[in-house]
DNA sequence: TAGATGTATGAGCATATAATCATATGATGG
DNA sequence: CCATCATATGATTATATGCTCATACATCTA
């Protein structure tokens, strides 16, 4: 019961991170290699391939080789799904916070 | 922009830990008091009271005063939904590696 | 007002996490 | 075979996180 909880939760840790969040946006158009996303995340390669292998290992993306290059992609469509219900989330918590500062 | 993917992984962090996943799915049925929660999900009042708050500041739950109690709920319903997304996830993930194993 | 009850918070500790630099590994073309 | 390009990994550091114990703070009630 409790593996299932801790399961679940390092699904989604895996996801609650900027540099990974950055990775899976730009993985929404489709496959790319490490020296492809490095630069277009502007993280350093070496950080870039650690949080590349963590998405992998934990499931949220899959990878196969291209010479000698290596692929990576999103794997399941949910973890699309979850960024935009938390985009949702914080858009109604913005217009809440807003409403109280009288901002909007 | 990038203080909105900040934004966004500090939404999804707040989900994904253990104890506050404990926590969310036991106020899916509801609103509830602190001294109810922390015995509950078998955790110290002390360490639940920080999850809540942490919680509650990130938007995650409401709570409301009712009396000497604090009342802790769900605010948003998209929670629940990345829960099962995120459920979702782990189960295609754990099929798919009882196949390599062969033991389904 | 003195307890009792419910909740929050300060201090401390152990561990986890993310980033960086340097280097290793591995595949490819000349 | 060597140089080069692409990727991964070891070591280190700084910071964040989660938990616990003790205590503070509020609110109610007898």
């Amino acid at each position: 019961m409790d593996e299932l909880v801790i399961a679940r939760a390092d699904i989604l840790k895996a996801i609650a991170q900027p540099t990974r969040l950055k990775i899976i946006e730009l993985l929404r158009d489709g496959e790319r290699c490490v020296c492809e996303i490095f630069p277009a995340i502007a993280e350093e390669q070496s950080n870039t391939s650690r949080h590349l292998n963590m998405l992998q290992s934990c499931g949220v993306l899959a990878r196969r080789k291209d010479g000698i290059k290596i692929m990576y992609r999103l794997k399941h469509p949910e973890v699309l799904e979850i960024l935009q219900l938390a985009t949702a989330i914080l858009k109604k918590e913005i217009c809440g916070k807003s409403d109280l500062l009288k901002v909007v």
